[in-house]
DNA sequence: ACCGCACCCTGAGCGC
DNA sequence: TGCGCTCAGGGTGCGG
């Protein structure tokens, strides 16, 4: 669900309910992998210590704590990460959505997906994160410990430059949407938003890497950072989970040329834009704009 | 090294 | 109503 610019909205707004407070209680669902550090564990580990900043890596948060071990979070496909007391329809299941009023905003109450639940030792709000199809991942590393993860993550895709992307690229015959999607190339690219900047390139996802020229991969990685950028302004892409800690929807979605369109005509040139499955993901392209 | 694919999990929405 | 199918902003790990 969530990429770069979702992490990223999501960062903004949670930082202020996580740094400078003190935990008080960790609630967790039951052992999953979902926990690459086990409940209890992390319950010891962050019980009493105080959260001092929160950074993101790419599709990653990062928040560092008092006696320097530090929280490593993924919202992997469904997570959600949100302030206790907020409202928001898609933290309900459809069935339980579509039994309501159409402007009923039900305040959020833990269900079973919901399997962290952070209490401060002031007042003010708990910390939740719910991830229906628990590809998500919290872990606590220990000071000093490195992350397999973070080490693996390349340049981030607000930085990429055409030059990095042209050099990794050469040789490769793979997709270019594929390599885009390798967060060891281009760490916070997902799904919605390689499409996208492929589409603003005017490069075709599925041109071999290795074809694409040095002008291009110019374009893709001004594209990236301009798509990305903007969605971050817009408050993200909300299409069906992704929530932001207030509760509020995206609204980039809107602006979406190709992802989700299959069919409908493209908003440049009318052609009618065209799905297919690459490398396990869907992928829309405009067959005119896209070369 | 690289590539494509199976798989992890739960739910929504569709046709029948 | 229910069944079976496909699809979904994620990543890992395997065999070829």
């Amino acid at each position: 669900m969530p990429e770069l610019p979702e992490v990223e909205v999501t960062r903004r707004q949670i930082a202020p309910l996580l740094v400078g407070r003190r935990v008080a209680r960790v609630h967790t669902s039951r052992p999953s992998y979902f926990f690459l550090t086990p409940p209890a564990r992390l319950r010891r580990g962050l019980e009493g210590r105080e959260l001092r900043s929160l950074e993101r890596a790419g599709k990653y948060l990062l928040a560092g704590i008092d006696d320097g071990s530090r929280l490593l979070l993924h919202l992997g496909m469904t997570g959600q990460l949100f302030a206790s007391g907020v409202a928001s329809v898609r933290l309900l299941a459809a069935s339980r959505r579509n039994a309501l009023a159409p402007e009923a905003q039900p305040a959020f109450r833990p269900d079973r997906h919901t399997h962290l639940r952070i209490e401060f030792a002031d007042t003010g709000p708990a910390v939740l994160f719910r991830d229906v199809r628990k590809f998500g991942k919290v872990q606590l590393l220990a000071p000093g410990e490195r992350s397999v993860r973070l080490d693996k993550l390349g340049t981030d895709a607000l930085a990429i430059s055409g030059a990095a992307l042209f050099e990794a690229t050469r040789g490769r015959s793979a997709a270019i949407k594929t390599l885009l999607l390798d967060q060891a190339i281009v760490a916070g690219t997902g799904n919605i938003y390689a499409d996208e900047a492929l589409f603003l390139a005017g490069v075709r996802p599925t041109r071999p890497a290795g074809r694409v020229t040095r002008a291009e991969c110019e374009r893709i990685a001004e594209a990236l950072r301009r798509v990305m950028l903007r969605s971050i302004e817009t408050g993200g892409s909300s299409i069906s989970d992704y929530v932001a800690p207030d509760g509020a929807d995206g609204a980039y979605q809107d602006e979406r040329h190709v992802y989700a369109r299959a069919g409908e005509p493209c908003l440049a040139c009318g052609r009618r834009i065209r799905r297919a499955v690459l490398g396990q993901r869907s992928t829309h392209w405009c067959p005119g704009c896209q070369r």
